[in-house]
DNA sequence: GCCGGGCGATAACATATGTTATCAAACTGC
DNA sequence: GCAGTTTGATAACATATGTTATCGCCCGGC
């Protein structure tokens, strides 16, 4: 689903610089839907500041599935490659500042690229590690309670935690915002000072 | 983490098939290992008869994360390109027929089609697929009640309720056997005749 | 300064799910 | 055919989680 052209893959940064002329900066407040549910992608997000969040309708409440910072760059590319409804929505949660790259740059991009087998291959690489991402993420909802989940995040990623809404983490993390509330409470009680 | 070369790719057979004469064909029986959690993969594997699973261990128990059957094939792609430890496990659920392939023809095959910008792209599609397919898993885990998940399952592949034991299912269900059972209780009581 | 909305904590209760134990049926190796 | 193992169902109890409602806090608009 999101590929990240920049920042892991510097190599790759010479086919990104070329397309610089063709971005659309933007900047948007907080809530500031970019992708609706069901829609094709036509636009390769980059976030210049802010941060967004992709989430999907579920009988009338949103679950969020990622959150998204300052220099990361995301586009549904199953929807690009398959021309396919994106199966979730893409919307701010801070204000922001976005770059768009339109659909047919993006596919123009990815054919130089394929002139290289060497570039290729990094854009295989890149597949791989994102498929492992969610693999890692669906072991973690089979293998980890809610709690541990909180505390995985808490570890790894704690801006998260600091700048999203608790709602939206804990339709994230796949319990209700009460129940979220009771894990910190929780774990708060083992380290108070905390 | 999988790729899945022939069925949904006939157009890549052509290089399949010139890798036939390197495949290793073997008999096993039932619960038998043929990737150990935290080893580097050596081989694609390919099921010619029955059935194999994916699992890993969490504290003393085992999840599963995926049933394979008949023409499937199946790799850590991850692993290979990237060099790492398989998260997970792999091995036959029913006495099985499978041919594998060792990793490094994997690659040489993949050098091949790296220089077909045609093939490579096909690869991409693949690769955007099963990231699909594993984000689908993710957001039915954050959207479905178990309940949900197993009349999913039991309407999309039954398939794999009528072949694989039981608890397997429940652990890839993401509830205890106990309570699959309960599940299944339940639905019966609403639709008697099945 | 006031007001309303968004956010987060908490309580009380209902439901879902896990755990442990027991039993019966089906299958396996010999 | 027998003994042991695997599988699946069920009950009883413990725990986790959802739901609804209420409260307080903070913050932005005016």
């Amino acid at each position: 689903m999101f590929f990240h052209f920049r920042d892991r893959y510097p190599q790759l940064n010479v086919f990104w610089e070329k397309y610089q002329p063709f971005l659309r900066r933007m900047e948007l407040p907080a809530k500031k839907v970019l992708l609706e549910e069901g829609k094709r992608s036509q636009q390769y997000i980059m976030i210049e500041e802010g941060c967004v969040r992709a989430f999907f309708n579920s009988n009338g409440e949103e679950k969020t599935v990622q959150f998204f910072f300052e220099k990361q760059g995301l586009s549904s590319i199953d929807s690009f490659l398959n021309n396919v409804p994106s199966p979730f929505a893409i919307e701010t949660i801070e204000p922001s500042v976005v770059s768009l790259l339109h659909k047919k740059y993006v596919i123009q991009l990815m054919d130089e690229m394929g002139q290289d087998p060497q570039s290729m291959k990094m854009l295989l690489q890149m597949a791989a590690r994102r498929q492992q991402h969610y693999i890692n993420e669906l072991m973690s909802f089979v293998r980890d309670t809610p709690e541990q989940r909180y505390s995985n995040l808490l570890k790894d990623r704690p801006h998260i935690i600091q700048r999203v809404p608790q709602h939206y983490i804990a339709s994230y993390l796949g319990v209700s915002a009460v129940h979220l509330s009771r894990i910190k409470a929780k774990l708060a009680k083992g380290n108070p000072h905390f």
